[in-house]
DNA sequence: GATATTCGGTATAGTGCATAACAATTATCA
DNA sequence: TGATAATTGTTATGCACTATACCGAATATC
């Protein structure tokens, strides 16, 4: 029971809601009550998410990735010589669902899958140069225009302790 | 470059990754490095609300409500006399969408439609008495299991920040 | 060497989310 | 008033993401 303002709801800008001039003096269908649900972390936490992975898309548009197959390239970078599963279960992403994402990148000479020598099951992941390339430009125009928005938004030292806070969650919830 | 702890990452628990023990003195296919991924807000943000809905769902398992539906309780209880577009929009919920989530909603008791007298297109939401019971049942449930676990994690005071920012971010970014 | 396990992959189903379109009703305004 | 536009709930539909079962090939286990 602290989070600052209860006032000043105004939806919430929860869509185009058309809110036209009360004209005469109608008893007026003013803004609707969230209650308790501004109280609900998931609430906030899904609302936020939506509106953070909105602008990921708008800043990284011009590279065309998605907060899913930009946190690949990163992994890929990051781990070469590791194969389809490793990098998915990091990933959070089912093995199944891995593939056609895969298929993705690979035809837009991204990545590539390369047959393991010690075990001919398992392809090992890369980066192709262009995949390094699109990353290293991904990464400038996120740190640039997306977090930078962040935080402007919310201060380094705020924004630091948000992202502690839910690495906390995700870790230990 | 901030957040806590770097190390320990032990994969962030992202599956069932079977890890099995090294058997012999073996190079070792380590954890993953996550790198970069640990500074992308959309990253731990997404993560962070898929563990915070999944413990929602347990919690409030007994009642068979998503976290969805108990919003939409939340709102007819403090906004009666709102019609179908007006509680949507207040959730970012398309109408479309919002038929089939209303019609499995008064399958079950829990809210009604009534044609409205001033303006016969809409319908007025309402909540049943059993629908009401149901949702007193939830926010016990919510309060005790869900958000006091919460709390547990990371404390009031941070709860509250975090609450808060996540509040800015949905409404400002 | 027989069995079980793992890997990438396919097929499939469920869910969330978005748009177009429609009948009924209401609002707008010439 | 009457023609036109806008709104409400709804259906249909498609796309993306998620989850499970299953398969052949390759490897591990014993």
């Amino acid at each position: 029971m602290t989070v600052s303002k209860p006032a000043a709801v105004d939806a919430a800008k929860p869509s185009r809601a058309a809110r036209k001039e009360p004209a005469e003096g109608a008893v007026d269908d003013a803004a609707l009550q969230l209650g308790e649900l501004s109280e609900l972390l998931g609430y906030s936490l899904k609302r936020a998410q939506l509106r953070v992975f909105e602008d990921f898309l708008r800043c990284v548009a011009p590279l065309q990735l998605t907060p899913a197959q930009f946190s690949v390239l990163l992994l890929l970078d990051r781990n070469p010589g590791r194969n389809q599963t490793e990098i998915a279960n990091t990933l959070g992403i089912l093995r199944p669902n891995f593939v056609a994402m895969l298929d993705g990148l690979e035809s837009r000479d991204l990545c590539t899958r390369v047959r393991s020598t010690n075990d001919r099951r398992s392809h090992i992941l890369m980066l192709t140069d262009k995949g390094r390339a699109v990353l290293a430009r991904a990464k400038k125009l996120v740190a640039t225009k997306h977090e930078a928005r962040l935080n402007e938004l919310l201060g380094p030292a705020s924004r630091a302790a948000l992202l502690d806070m839910l690495a906390t969650i995700a870790r230990e919830f």
